[in-house]
DNA sequence: CATGAATGAGTTTTCATTCAT
DNA sequence: TATGAATGAAAACTCATTCAT
């Protein structure tokens, strides 16, 4: 019962699975529906049982890609404004070498194009950047209410850190420079470490990331 | 044949000219022959007789968006190393409204994405990031040799300038922040004049900009 | 047993309703099996339950649409010969406005069209055909043998009732002749009053009709 | 030249050809892209380089399928009114085993079946409907102003003419009853002859029918 | 140089049908 | 009985590419 309960769920996330990896290995200018099913045991007809159109199923991805980093903030184990900060930021990280995670970037990279050209995309995608500002403006807030960090407006510095370890993934992954969101990591950490830092405390400098999966 | 090589060369122009307008408008995930045809008076045949594909169509407008930099500071009338800079930032920066530049650094973006995905498209994007870097490196060592810049080494210095400008036109066209290169040239003027200006001089602030067209 | 046997026929007789709505929303050529299965508040896998093909149920349906006349006749709380054959003439009547009999009037007409095309098709409609041409001459035969109508061949005549009533409600419902049943009715009343009625009896002229549904 | 300027004509009309021998072959409902297609000796994709969508395709042949009784009373050599009003009358008949024709009559009976499901179908087929009507109509009307019959309305007479015809065309096709038409052209004679005529003329009766193609 | 016509390979989409539960 | 999930065959449609002129 709990098995059929879930097993929507589980073709739902394999579908998913499917799309994110057929998006890595062809890139979305190139996707086919075909692709996508080739990523997974089922059959092409199987993608337009459960979506419409090919569409459909791309902006339902957008939405399962959306909220991965609240996600990961919830599974944290510290309540610590600083610490949950720098864990944040670490999981925007890209270190060189790691594929999964740069080609998930690119994937997201390209999702963030096509939102240029079709109304639909760019809707979810202003929506998923919002709340992972919020996610950031939120902790930002709780170290101002512990007292650790200035009283600085959370969403105007969420926003600046968010933006711009997005923009060092995307042209770490398009230009190929591969140090690029350690380094911007680095200059973030400076920056709260000599402006937004209160009383005595350490900003954790990154740590390397053994994150899961993205997909 | 002069005159045909003019002509040669106008069609080449008008191909590439419209190869910019309809990778704008639709994408290049969307992009289709039709398109680009549709973007001048000709037919879609005419097209496959000056390319024998629409991959070496594409390459080639790579090619063709590639030295628009350098060309830029070719036409300039200042050799002043710091007037220059100012200048290659300037030519970076996209205000909030110029649609047209926008709409530019957006298809530029597009065709990094797609490198990701090709290697002839890599290779040829590669040799662009390479030259652009190169010019402002150069820019750079002439600043040092005159005296005015400290002695960094220029193609480093380079490298962070182009791609933290390149970069924030990507994020302000995909994330639609709209002051990012902005943002991005002031942080470099300040950059530049606490840590690279060697003499008493001041480095130019952002002037606007009224360049011509870029297709 | 008879518990089953109802509610087996209840699901048949609801799937041939939901075949009759479905054919008229959606017409026979593009009558799907899902649209079938909209039309109750079953799943389209049932339908494959009671029926193994498409072409089954509809073959299916052309049986139940088949007998309604005789079924309508058998109904008549009278005898006699010349208001019974005013009855069945009354029941091929559309009047302007009564979409559920025109309507159904057009299904017929789908499947007529459809059965110059299947062979199955065919020999039930041609069955059908002759059923109701002998519910006429029966009448017909009827009247002759009580002396109120001359002694013509019922058979002959009965098919000339028929099929100009139902060729008039064909192009009644696809012409847009909204006064062609209507008019035939008169013009058979006429012909029946002018040429068989024997004896001082005139023939009822149309009386409107007040009859259930067809589904 | 001439030759050059008439192959989009010969393309267009051998399209609605093979269109018509479709039809007739595998009826509206079964209708493919490909069957169209299979009747001629060019692409499948050539159908959609002329039509966008088959839905297009199928509109423009109740265009062409327009007309051809009005086409064929100009081929007419006469001039007298009675002379076309029978020429016209006998267009519409078929006799039995013409089945080229009957499989004509079918096929737009079908295209009528479709219309009261499709908007578009029905405006155009209302508009053949019109013009049909107008071409007996204006026979109706020259044979009052030349005297040889009464002052009828041309409109209403025509529509009644044009009506039984079509309507005992439909059923002749789908009912099996092979003499319909034959039988309504020799009703409409006797009616003509007995109500219409004005002068000491005779209304010509059928006379066989040695036309050419419909498609 | 330029085009309209034509094509074939591929892509999305539809839909009757099957199957496990 | 009844269903949701799954499938394969076929359908419509797209599009880069070729070709005759």
């Amino acid at each position: 019962m709990g098995a059929e309960a879930d097993r929507e769920g589980d073709t739902h996330d394999a579908i998913m699975g499917a799309t994110y990896h057929a998006l890595c290995k062809h890139g979305y200018a190139h996707l086919t529906m075909q692709d996508i099913a080739d990523e997974f045991d089922k059959s092409r007809s199987l993608l337009h049982y459960h979506y419409d159109t090919k569409e459909e199923l791309m902006l339902s991805y957008v939405d399962h890609s959306t909220g991965w980093i609240r996600r990961r903030l919830e599974e944290s184990d510290t309540e610590d404004p600083l610490e949950r900060l720098a864990e944040f930021l670490d999981g925007l990280v890209i270190e060189p070498g790691q594929e999964e995670r740069e080609t998930f970037a690119l994937a997201l990279t390209e999702l963030r194009v096509q939102a240029a050209h079709d109304q639909r995309f760019r809707e979810k995608l202003d929506a998923q950047y919002e709340e992972n500002v919020n996610a950031v403006a939120d902790i930002i807030a709780d170290g101002a209410d512990e007292g650790v960090l200035r009283a600085v407006d959370p969403h105007e510095v969420g926003e600046i850190m968010y933006t711009s370890m997005f923009g060092a993934s995307m042209y770490q992954v398009t230009l190929g420079a591969s140090r690029a969101t350690l380094r911007m990591r680095e200059g973030i950490s400076q920056w709260v470490g000599e402006d937004l830092l209160v009383v005595d405390r350490t900003f954790p400098a990154y740590t390397g990331g053994d994150f899961s999966k993205n997909d």
